[in-house]
RNA sequence: GGCGCGUUCUUCUAACGGUUAGGAAGUCGGAUUCUCAUUCCGAAAAUAGCAGUUCGAUUCUGCUACGCGCUACCA
């Protein structure tokens, strides 16, 4: 009954609260597919429930930064369709969205947790930290800056105020870290994990404010997250343990924390470990949404959207990724996908990442997408190899052969030969079908068309060349597979009359003749 | 090492105490076809291991194994 009654509340907080999630990458580099994947989360969460998606840039490490990645991550997102509803580009009442530009917020935040005892000034150098790190290292131990460790460092715990005063008047370089309090058990629910709890005393003392005058990520993102009202943190499991640090974090800065929920990673399609460029590079599929050239090295990793994949195929793959709707359905609109979404289902094991499935998904784009549209793309492709042709002819070719395409370039490589004649012809059908007195056979065909008359439509050619296969009384695999060596190269493609009546009369002519004369025996 | 999370066919996963453990990708058959592709049928293929709770465990608990993540003045 107690509980029936507080879970009640909860869920009157929950629907009186307003669903605003944000995705925060940081800018240095471009954006992994398992990023995608998480904004994409965010995205279909916010959505489904009415909610506001946010994309805040975190770029608190100046060391880090790489040009030209924080658009690529508005790039990306805009070619998946996950549209933003406040962010650099769209502004929104909580601008800035750029922790750089919101530097000057930070500092008062961890003041305060200081005045209240819950955070420290640490004096303590990098290099000084290191060797403390080596020694114990050397040891077999792991150094922890924690309870025990800090009463023997420098920090405003160990030496007293005026100490620290005038160090700090001094210019001396200090950080402010979090005081870790002692044997405490932090539990939690994870929305998609359940309840995880953790003992404070296996946590260390995390640096919440740097030298440089930046705060570190664990200080940013609650100061943001409850500066901007954000209802959920969604974000990778790589992000699990520092969940107490938040929590307590929230707390002592005396704010509600949002619910937690803790994605699965993605994993490498073979072997062990989650999904690296490197696995992209090595097995020949991109790792990225859109294609990415290093400002530094210069070099060029494949992209999704460069490598020919439709965004809305992309999009319904990542979200299967770790999540399914439980039924089976596997062909998601995005608008079906928010409709359908939900954290509960969201698995909590790692997915490995199948290139092969996602070459499905396009198919199945390719498949269900209007001729119209697909002949709109292929269009351009066309034209990129420098032939126009009407709209009509090109949606007519793409909805012979668009079942036998995963990407666009498919489309030629499976119908070149409605635009140009064959320039070689596939050796391993010649072999097979191309045989003693065929090309005298193939002369007299085009003979036979060559004075046909009536309309040149795939159904009375057909009739034609049947009823003179019938007085000659020849094979028609034989003939048959002959002519579409002539015609299109290959022992490939759609109905071949259908192709005749498609590239015309003189051109099937002219083909014939072009390949008794070439294809030696 | 410590802490945390995870583990169903090769892969993605369904089954939230009772099913012949289901679907999809891939693979292999067969049908259709002038060919290729589609499409349609079919096949092989899984609950990591050991205890416990229970009338009954894929499902709950514990242990073991394995995997992954985190353990920075990086996010």
């Amino acid at each position: 009954m107690i509980e029936s009654l507080s879970l009640l509340k909860n869920f009157k907080e929950m629907e009186s609260q307003k669903v605003r999630v944000r995705f925060a990458p940081s800018p240095t580099g471009p954006l992994h597919i398992g990023g995608v994947r998480t904004a994409l989360f965010n995205y279909l969460f916010a959505k489904k429930n009415n909610g506001d998606f946010l994309l805040r840039i975190e770029d608190t490490d100046q060391t880090r930064f790489v040009p030209g990645a924080e658009n690529y991550i508005m790039e990306a997102l805009e070619w998946c369709g996950i549209k933003v509803d406040e962010g650099i580009r769209e502004g929104g009442p909580h601008a800035p969205y750029r922790q750089s530009e919101r530097k000057a917020m930070y500092k008062k935040y961890a003041d305060q947790l200081v005045a209240a005892g819950d955070a420290y000034y640490a004096f303590d150098t990098p290099e000084e930290l290191d060797q403390l790190r080596t020694a114990a290292e050397s040891k077999g131990e792991t150094f922890t800056y924690n309870a025990e460790t800090r009463v023997s460092l420098c920090n405003s715990l160990t030496i007293t105020e005026a100490e620290v005063k005038a160090k700090m008047e001094r210019g001396d370089h200090y950080v402010i870290r979090f005081k870790m309090p002692s044997n405490v058990d932090v539990s939690e629910v994870d929305m998609i994990r359940g309840l995880v709890t953790f003992n404070t005393d296996r946590l260390d003392d995390k640096v919440l404010f740097k030298s440089d005058g930046m705060p570190t990520y664990h200080l940013a993102n609650v100061v943001d997250d409850h500066l901007m009202e954000i209802s959920h943190v969604i974000r990778g499991e790589e992000w699990l343990p520092s969940m107490p640090l938040h929590v307590l974090l929230y707390e002592k800065l005396g704010w509600k924390h949002p619910r937690f929920a803790h994605l699965p990673l993605i994993l490498k399609p073979v072997g062990k470990g989650k999904l690296s460029k490197r696995d992209g590079d090595k097995m020949g599929f991109p790792v990225f949404p859109l294609l990415w050239t290093d400002p530094f090295t210069g070099e060029i990793s494949k992209g999704y959207r460069e490598d020919g994949y439709f965004p809305d195929a992309f999009v319904n793959m990542l979200a299967f990724l770790g999540w399914n709707p439980g039924t089976e359905q596997e062909i998601f609109s995005m608008d079906e996908l928010i409709k359908a979404f939900d954290l509960e289902r969201v698995g909590k094991s790692g997915s490995k990442f199948d290139p092969e499935k996602t070459k499905w998904f396009n198919h199945q784009y390719m498949l269900r997408k209007p001729d119209s549209e697909v002949a709109g793309l292929f269009k351009e492709f066309l034209a990129g190899r420098g032939i126009t042709c009407d709209d009509s002819y090109i949606q007519r070719v793409v909805s012979m052969i668009k079942e036998r395409a995963v990407f666009i370039p498919d489309l030629w490589a499976q119908g070149s030969y409605f635009f140009e004649e064959p320039s070689e012809y596939d050796e391993q059908s010649i072999k097979k079908r191309w045989k003693e007195g065929v090309p005298q056979m193939m002369s007299e065909i085009g003979d036979v068309l060559s004075s046909f008359d009536g309309t040149w439509e795939a159904s009375s050619i057909k009739e034609c060349f049947s009823e003179f296969m019938n007085s000659k009384g020849w094979g028609f695999g034989l003939v048959m597979n002959a002519f579409r060596i002539c015609i299109v190269g290959a022992a490939m493609g759609p109905d071949l009359f259908e192709i005749c009546e498609m590239i015309g009369k003189e051109e099937t002519l002219q083909r014939i003749d072009k390949a008794v004369k070439t294809i030696v025996l």
